[in-house]
RNA sequence: GGGGAGGUGGCUGAGUGGUCAAAAGCAGCAGACUGUAAAUCUGCCGGUGUAAGCCUACGUAGGUUCGAAUCCUGCCCUCCCCA
């Protein structure tokens, strides 16, 4: 492969838009230099943990990161934490994560490997598991890399030292996670290590370990972390706050549309390339011009711009112009003369849990039969030919009653 | 090993014998409004039932009582202090 390498001060400017902290930019751009030199590729790593088998866009502003990266010419190492996710990543956590059996680890990363090449280059990533040189240490020797740190040194990271004070359990082996992410670095020889500002710790631990090793300390890059869509919390799966990458174009567009305006501003930012300007014309435009541009923006990244453009009519005709959608899904029933306008929404509704609900929601006026609002629960529901039934803002259903 | 404090609905967290399907907040859903599934306001928010009610639920298994999330006992789990 040619490299041929922009200049180092060029590269820093790059690579510190979006990010948090680098530590320390001195030495990053001491290393670019010496890579430009030698016309050898840095070594990126970038850490996952396969417990979460979706990919989502808190994960998307690091993958855009080293996308950045390997657009410069260096090498991503991506690191898929198989071993490590039997103990589970404490960082962030107010409690201990139960680990992982091996099948579930191996399914979350196969769908990990082939999600995360929507964003990075294939032929310019290398693929690896930590559990090829973990899965082989001994207990002494992970007994001698446990001796490396001490408690008082883990006690310092701010989620341990606040379940300790308040007394949330830490199990040992969370000890252990930040030593073996550590000790990875020093396995892949790491120049530079990604990650979130959750992961400051564990990225510096690496560098001691490194030195321990008798290598050139890794150089932290950290970045933001993304807020989901509550606008509040960190974007994860388990908050049920996060777009994911593999979701479908109409829910990525709905999702980033459902997102409050100011948080909107920080989705452009991390998530796209728009410049400090561009985002300052946007911001003088109407709000939900904006936001749509950035719904189909991101959408067009995840699943093209074909899809997104789909996603958008989509949206439009369902929330702007409310109309019945063409491709809304289809319920055959048979006929009967006896059901109730309850009924028919219990028996062709996919998104309610219980008849109670069905129940409040026409109570309250959610539903409406061929665009006329429908509120009492014990009408006769129409029984012939085809309606179309608008239960709730999101759930438009084609309903088509058999005459047998 | 000894002493103490706890385990409540998706989450946080009040309740310490009946008025408790259980305050409050968050999340969720619906309506109004609108600029969108933003913001704001209003209503709903265990299941079933038109309803009365019935069923299930306050770690778990029993017990006391007309009646228990609340009292007692065993068990499981967590935390703190001392050793």
């Amino acid at each position: 492969m040619k490299l041929s390498f922009k200049n180092p001060q060029e590269q820093l400017e790059i690579i510190k838009r979006g990010t948090a902290e680098i530590i320390s930019e001195e030495e990053l751009l001491a290393k670019l230099k010496i890579s430009a030199e030698t016309n050898e590729p840095l070594r990126i790593k970038a850490g996952f943990d396969p417990t979460a088998p979706d990919l989502h866009l808190g994960h998307c502003v690091l993958l855009k990161k080293l996308r950045e990266f390997q657009n410069l010419g260096h090498t991503v190492m991506f690191l898929i934490g198989d071993f490590t996710a039997m103990i589970g990543d404490p960082s962030g956590r107010s409690e201990t994560r139960p680990p992982l059996t091996q099948a579930q680890v191996k399914e979350n990363s196969e769908t990990y490997e082939r999600q995360v090449f929507k964003i990075l280059y294939r032929e310019k990533t290398e693929v690896v598991f930590n559990s090829k040189w973990l899965g082989k240490m001994s207990a002494a020797e992970l007994i001698k890399l446990s001796a490396l740190e001490n408690v008082a040194r883990m006690l310092e990271r701010d989620d341990f030292e606040k379940r300790y004070k308040s007394g949330v359990p830490i199990s040992i082996n969370e000890f252990l996670y930040p030593l073996i992410q550590a000790y990875d670095s020093a396995e892949m020889k790491a120049d530079v290590e990604f990650g979130g500002t959750d992961q400051t710790f564990n990225i510096l631990l690496g560098r001691d370990v490194q030195r321990h090793f008798g290598q050139q300390p890794q150089i932290a890059i950290l970045l933001p972390i993304l807020e989901g869509l509550d606008g509040v919390r960190k974007m994860s799966k388990s908050l049920n706050n996060y777009i994911a990458v593999d979701d479908s174009a109409v829910d990525i567009f709905g999702k980033v549309m459902s997102i409050s305006d100011d948080l909107m501003w920080r989705y452009y930012e991390l998530l796209t390339y728009r410049t400090d300007e561009e985002i300052k014309e946007l911001k003088s435009a109407h709000p939900m011009d904006a936001k749509k541009a950035l719904a189909f923006e991101l959408t067009s990244w995840l699943q093209g711009e074909e899809e997104a453009s789909k996603a958008k009519e989509d949206f439009d005709t369902k929330f702007s112009t409310r109309e019945f959608p063409e491709d809304a899904r289809e319920v055959q029933l048979e006929k009967n003369e006896a059901r109730t306008v309850l009924d028919l929404v219990v028996e062709s509704s996919a998104s309610l849990q219980s008849r109670g609900e069905a129940k409040r929601l026409i109570i309250q006026g959610g539903l409406s039969i061929d665009g006329e609002k429908v509120s009492d629960i014990n009408a006769l529901a129409p029984d012939s030919d085809t309606h179309q039934l608008k239960i709730g803002k999101k759930e438009f259903v084609l309903v088509k009653i058999e005459a047998s």
